[in-house]
DNA sequence: TGACTTTGCTTAATCGTTTAAGTATACTCG
DNA sequence: CGAGTATACTTAAACGATTAAGCAAAGTCA
């Protein structure tokens, strides 16, 4: 029961590199060349230290190491206040992707909330402070801090899924268009004829990608598509309901008088808009078939089904980060858009003879 | 344009204790006990000094100071990787105003995801290291992380509203009987006597406490209550779309044969609930009135706006700080429960005569 | 073989703070 | 008045790492 009390030694106090310098009988110095890899170590040295430190659960102080380094060994994930909640949810996913990735004792990453506001100094105070080694930005940055990390160009990823590039930010992307055509084309593939779309006029840039997929998926396969078939005014639940709700109201391309699918631009929109195909008296997907965007957990665990594109916050953490710990390391780093994932098949479509 | 080049001396570099020592003619010592507020420097001096610092804009450098006195700076929020996404969802609400309200400069906030698998020593290795000054952990402990902080009577603070409070440990608690006793009071003083309720059995602590609330209102009012319209089966939207409908088949207490309101454990799940009745041919508030609990972003722009009992992720966020603080500056904190807020009157519910 | 390089290690200074201990000056009081 | 105590400051040693510079021993080469 008392036999851990030979780590108790020192006052139980964490070893530092000294201790592991005078256990490996050699100076503190080399045990930093073991731990930070340098060469002049001789292979036997450097296994004996690996050895001590391992035997005793060594592992380093951050503060010291980056109060000499200059570094903070801290990344900052930055998120507008003024984003949309639905927004924020998502961010938060990534971030949460990107803490996992972070190997615990290196890098930690720290949300912090910025006003659109110019008066907000956090950002460049952090980094005028060395308070931060890298940024993560989503959805873009604020002019004040924008200028603030050109002045040192300083590591910073820009993630920002459904907005616009930044022009001279390193940026991760998701190609919208493309993951709208491959649900339209989907559907199609599937023998819908009469496919309506529901998007998010209040976001324009992420709306025209997602209605220009839409479109192209339906030109492609010389589908007409009705002009009152192509809803902006999903902007909540409620919304994609009144889209939905508009378009049984307008009536019919080919016959049916109705559209035998549709596509939300979000998972989110798919949900309300099915709840109001049922309320107005359409079985799903028997009468109408419906796929959404995004993956939210709820896809899956309601009836049906939803089938969708998904998008995944790990890949986007992935990517970012990648890119952030080049730019961090000094290397180049270029803007990228994540490739579309495979359409989640379930049962809220049907095939359509 | 180039007059910031005073600033710009030695080399453009943070200015430093020393710096400000030299420049206000005092030894660095002084200048630390004037920033961390000890006695023995006469008035005129820390004048001085203080002047000095806010002309250079000095702030300090937090790796060296903890590297001296033990500290970290930073506290970790404790997120389960097997919570409800949302829950999760919530708790990101709750670390975003703490965030917000961690003065910048001074501690940060960190996530941090564990599971509760044993073998998960994120934690206890953030501990031993002395990386951590302090936790917030949602929804209580893996069991691993709870000894470890008992060995050493860390500072910590559990969050768990809609989970029962953990014996030993300094809790914030949200009084989730008393909630629903409001919401369920309220829609009895408007004249509703047929009321419904949808909970969620699937979070057991959760679903007794708010059923208690709602069975406490009705009885104290001498409101009889089917049992068919006590439901729990809603653990996702669609789950409280099928609670809805369920309540409406089972028929009326007192002559209408449906309910005239319903109380929601959930605003996700009374918007479900709502489009439910809504597609079974029902207005609302007209025929039936809805009432949620939380108050998403959502409630207040769907049609129409949803009532509810707002939960502020404020509230809690502040009450945790405050306690962790409190623990962390030694002196004992008490768990504590979170008071209901006042009913958010909004247009889904109406005055039933 | 002797000069030069390489290898493998140590010494010691340094990063920006805090804080115990020291010192000079002024104040208090029997 | 002199001893003792405050007061206001400074000096210097830490905290735990990194890293330039130094130095011996071994290897290389004409």
């Amino acid at each position: 029961m008392e036999k851990d009390s030979k780590q108790k030694k020192d006052g139980g106090k964490q070893p530092t590199i000294s201790d592991i310098a005078k256990l490996a009988g050699v100076s503190a110095a080399t045990v930093s060349y073991v731990i930070n890899d340098k060469k002049g170590v001789s292979d036997e040295v450097r296994a004996r230290v690996r050895a001590v430190m391992a035997r005793v659960g060594y592992s380093q102080n951050l503060r010291a190491k980056g109060l000499k380094t200059r570094h903070s060994y801290t990344i900052h994930a930055v998120i507008r206040k003024e984003a949309a909640p639905a927004c924020k949810t998502f961010y938060f996913g990534v971030i949460a992707c990107m803490a996992e990735r972070l190997s615990p004792g290196s890098y930690s990453i720290v949300p912090v909330f910025q006003s659109d506001d110019e008066s907000d100094t956090t950002l460049p105070d952090l980094i005028r402070n060395g308070d931060t080694d890298g940024i993560i930005a989503f959805q873009g940055l604020a002019p004040r801090t924008a200028r603030a990390l050109e002045r040192g160009n300083f590591p910073c990823v820009v993630v920002n899924p459904g907005f616009e590039a930044e022009p001279g930010a390193v940026s991760v992307q998701i190609d919208f268009e493309e993951l709208s055509y491959r649900a339209a084309a989907y559907l199609v593939s599937l023998g819908h004829k009469d496919v309506a779309f529901v998007g998010m006029r209040s976001l324009p840039f992420f709306f025209n990608a997602t209605k220009r997929g839409f479109r192209r998926a339906m030109r492609e396969n010389a589908l007409p598509v009705r002009k009152e078939w192509i809803r902006g005014e999903a902007t909540c639940s409620e919304g994609a309901a009144k889209a939905m709700r508009n378009i049984l109201a307008a009536g019919g391309v080919s016959g049916c008088g109705h559209p035998t699918a549709v596509f939300c631009a979000q998972d989110n929109f798919a949900i309300s808009a099915m709840s109001a195909a049922r309320a107005a008296g359409y079985r799903v997907p028997e009468d109408i078939s419906f796929i959404g965007l995004d993956d939210v957990p709820e896809a899956k665990y309601i009836e049906p089904p939803l089938a969708t594109i998904p998008i995944s916050p790990q890949i986007l953490a992935d990517e970012a980060i990648d890119r952030l710990f080049a730019m961090m390391a000094g290397a180049p780093a270029e803007s990228v858009t994540i490739p579309s994932m495979e359409v989640a098949p379930r049962a809220s479509v049907t095939r359509r003879e």
